[in-house]
DNA sequence: GTGTCTGCAAAGAATTTGCAAAGAC
DNA sequence: GTCTTTGCAAATTCTTTGCAGACAC
C-alpha cells in the first residue's frame, strides 16, 4: 500500500523533487546550496567549476566559492559527480553522468557517448590479448575530434 | 658519404646527446634548462609538475619554477611532450610520449599501453556503427584499475 | 649582433582553511 | 539538541607576467 503510494508520488514529482532524493539517497543532508547545484549540473551535463558558477550566478542562486568547492567535492566523493578532463588542454569538468561511458572531445564541448558494445569489445580485447592485465574496474574511450576552424 | 658518417656518429650518441637533438628538431633553442627537463622526462616517463621539480632539484639542475612552467608549455607546444590526466583524480601529467596510445591507470601510477590493434578495433567499430562521427583526429582508451588496497 | 630564454620578484588566480552563525534532521 | 554545512575572510598554493641581464645561434 505504502509502495502504490510512493510510486505514485514520484510520478509526479518534478525533476527538480527527484534531484533531492537523489542528494538524500547519496548519504548528503539536503541543502539549498547542494540542491542548486546539482540542479544546475542536470543541465550543463559537462561543466568547468566556472560555468558551475556563472550559471548559478544567472539564475541568483548566490552562494560563496568555497561552497561551491566543498559541495562539488562531496558530490564527487558521493558518487553523484564524476570527473573528466580534456585530453587536448587538460581541463577538468564535472559530469552528471556517473555510470561507465565513453566520450567525444569536440572543440568547445563535450558529449556523452554511451555504447556499452564498444565498452565490451574493449574489454573483450584486452581479455584475449592481455590476460595479465588483471582488476580492470572500468576501460574509457576518448575520441578526439579535430579542431577544424 | 655524409649520410653514413652520421649514422656513425649517431650510433655512439648518448641517450642525453639524441634528446638535444630531439629539442633542436622541434625548433626551440637549446639551452641547458630545456636540457634538463628533457631528461627528467625521458627517466620520468609521466610526471607531475611537482615530481619534475623535484627530480630537477636531486639532480642539482636549480631553475625557476616559472622557467619550468614555461619549458613544459613550449615542449608541449612543440609536440615533445604531451598530457595525460587521471581520469579518476584530475591530476594533470607529462608525458614522454606523444604518438597516439593507451594508458593503464594504476593506484599510484600510469603505464603506456601502446596497441596499434586496439585503436584499429576501436576506430573500426566507430566507423562501422557511427559513421556520422566524422573528423575523428584520435583515440584514446583509459584503463582504469582498481584501488585495491 | 639579434632575438630568445632565464631568473627574480611581484602580481594574479585558484583552492583551501578556520571559525562562528545558521540550518538539517 | 546535536552534528553538519555555509559564509566570510584570510591563508595558502598554484600559475603567470614584466623586465633586465644572460645566452643561443
Amino acid at each position: 500500500m505504502r509502495k502504490i503510494c510512493n510510486n505514485f508520488a514520484k510520478s509526479i514529482k518534478s525533476k527538480a523533487m527527484e534531484n533531492t532524493e537523489k542528494i538524500k539517497l547519496a548519504g548528503l543532508k539536503l541543502t539549498p546550496q547542494r540542491t542548486a547545484v546539482y540542479n544546475a549540473m542536470t543541465t550543463l551535463r559537462h561543466a568547468k567549476l566556472d560555468e558551475i558558477v556563472d550559471f548559478l550566478n544567472k539564475e541568483g542562486n548566490m552562494m560563496t566559492l568555497s561552497t561551491i568547492y566543498r559541495i562539488l567535492e562531496s558530490f564527487c566523493k558521493a558518487n553523484l559527480l564524476s570527473l573528466v578532463c580534456r585530453p587536448d588542454t587538460g581541463e577538468c569538468y564535472y559530469d552528471i553522468t556517473v555510470k561507465e561511458h565513453h566520450h567525444v572531445f569536440e572543440k568547445g564541448s563535450i558529449v556523452d557517448f554511451d555504447d556499452q558494445e564498444l565498452t565490451n569489445i574493449v574489454l573483450d580485447y584486452l581479455k584475449k590479448k592481455n590476460p595479465e592485465l588483471k582488476d580492470i574496474e572500468r576501460v574509457q574511450v576518448q575520441i578526439i575530434k579535430q579542431n577544424k576552424q
